[in-house]
RNA sequence: CGGAGUGUGGCGCAGUCUGGUAGCGCAUCCGUCUGGGGGACGGAAGGUCACAGGUUCGAAUCCUGUCACUCCGACCA
């Protein structure tokens, strides 16, 4: 992409509005736009982002055994009269009126739609186990949107939905989607530290939050200490495999949520207590949809199974902002290389000048050649600036083209993170950025 | 939903107390000089001062109401 023609409204001003870093930072390297309180708009730096997030949470899905529908955003409210829930709800379902004055409201969440669709198509308890997810906008009526992207009302969720015929099974799926969480965000290059969570009146243990840690979080979290260098989970899964063993190696180590904190199974000198943002949450919780909605199943011995449920969700957009809240330093954002929305940003320092527009030229043919993705600063502005922009969207690698360089048959690359720049001639830039 | 606050050009702000026909920095456009960390000079464009009503010869400024947005707290992916 040539930056000449690439719409990025940067800002060199914080705009007073946005207090935490990563709402900041989104704002001035022109990712979002504000519509209304907690409703934005993606511009197509913010965008590109976004959708890299979710194709990694589509793939880990998928290796996971989880399939992709897509359901609506706008449901009927009868469904959830069946469930009970329109009325549970409050006033954070927003509901709206068609022309025909029937009841409808914009999903919060999928729970009864999934369990229609289940009730719908699968009798035999040979159709399960039965892992059904997407990826789609929500809305809850927040009374206080924050924190930018991280707590809007209208926000992009991925929900996975698994049915099984018992409890065994149940925890099978469960720790499908607790390894899969981990390889997620782990591909992210964030830390996501699974946190025993509430899990309300169902009971058990199994319910996890995972929490990132940062400052801003919204929540008041604790840990044991050894959580800090623990390495992530990088390893190939056997998702048919036994799971059980990953599971209760992260999960054998203290953490958890501030309401299920018990000072009493972690030893105080070990215990890290810090704030953390909630990027996904996995949950069992039985029968609750299914008994009510009457999903049930034939067993083998002719009987029937109401199914076993858990629901798993991952706040794709509230992602954007948590990696930028790990990982960004005082010129702006530093994006992990997965996730980054260009791979190397070409610096032309001059442009108009023959040899450096030649030179510009040739390495963004080559990159984009070799599928790297560049981002080229073909404007005619001054250098500072241009190095201020690139340094704000924060893309991984720099090549910086000057003059003074290309008179030593040299160009500059630089790693955003360590802020490392290395002289080296064009080809071997390409050499180590084209892999 | 309680508490606090803010709405003035794209962004950040001054002007409001003490009414007199709107200003500054950055950004934008044109020109010249520049050129390795947000440059200089000259010129230009851009604002129903959130909205509605009222007071007044005259309202960004005073009064009444409405709306929007932000921050702190309680609540949530």
């Amino acid at each position: 992409m040539r930056l000449s023609r690439y719409f990025l409204p940067t800002m060199k001003d914080n705009p007073k509005e946005a207090q935490v870093v990563s709402h900041r930072l989104m704002l001035r390297a022109g990712m979002i736009q504000q519509a209304s309180a907690g409703i934005y708009s993606w511009l197509p730096l913010g965008f590109n982002v976004l959708q890299k997030i979710e194709q990694i949470v589509r793939e880990e899905q998928n290796a996971a055994g989880a399939q992709e529908i897509l359901m609506p955003t706008i449901q009927s409210a009868d469904l959830w009269r069946d469930s009970g829930r329109y009325d549970d709800y409050g006033q954070e379902m927003l509901r709206i009126t068609d022309r025909h004055d029937r009841d409808m409201l914009y999903g919060p969440t999928n729970e009864e739609q999934v369990t229609d669709i289940f009730r719908t198509h699968v009798r035999s308890y040979r159709n399960v186990p039965l892992n059904l997810y997407h990826i789609q906008w929500k809305f809850r009526d927040e009374v206080r949107p924050r924190f930018g992207i991280m707590r809007g009302r209208e926000f992009l969720m991925k929900d996975a939905y698994s049915f099984d015929l018992d409890f065994e099974g149940a925890r099978r799926s469960y720790n499908q989607m607790f390894v899969a969480y981990l390889k997620t965000f782990a591909r992210m290059g964030l830390k996501a530290i699974p946190m025993v969570a509430d899990t309300g009146p169902i009971g058990g243990d199994m319910s996890h939050e995972f929490i990132i840690l940062a400052d801003i979080g919204e929540s008041e979290v604790y840990c044991h200490k050894d959580w800090l260098d623990l390495d992530v989970l990088t390893s190939e899964i056997d998702y048919q495999g036994d799971l059980q063993p990953i599971v209760d190696k992260f999960t054998k180590i203290y953490a958890a949520t501030d309401e299920k904190h018990d000072p009493s199974l972690c030893p105080p000198e070990d215990l890290v207590s810090t704030r953390g943002i909630e990027v996904g949450q996995i949950f069992y919780f039985g029968t609750k949809y299914s008994e009510a909605l009457g999903a049930k199943v034939s067993k083998p011995d002719g009987g029937e199974a109401v199914v076993h449920m858990g629901s798993y969700g991952i706040g794709v957009s509230r992602l954007v902002g948590g990696i930028i809240e790990a990982s960004h330093d005082e010129r702006g954002i530093i994006w992990p290389e997965p996730v980054a929305p260009f791979g190397v940003g070409v610096i032309n320092i001059r442009t108009g000048d023959e040899a450096c527009d030649a030179a510009a030229e040739d390495l963004y043919a080559k990159l984009t050649t070799a599928g790297r993705e560049p981002l080229l600063d073909d404007r005619d502005e001054r250098p500072g600036s241009k190095m201020a922009d690139m340094d704000l969207i924060g893309l991984p690698w720099q090549i910086i083209i000057g003059p003074r360089g290309l008179k030593n048959g040299v160009v500059e690359v630089k790693n955003r993170k360590t802020g490392e720049t290395e002289e080296m001639t064009p080809e071997a830039a390409l050499n180590k950025l084209a892999r």
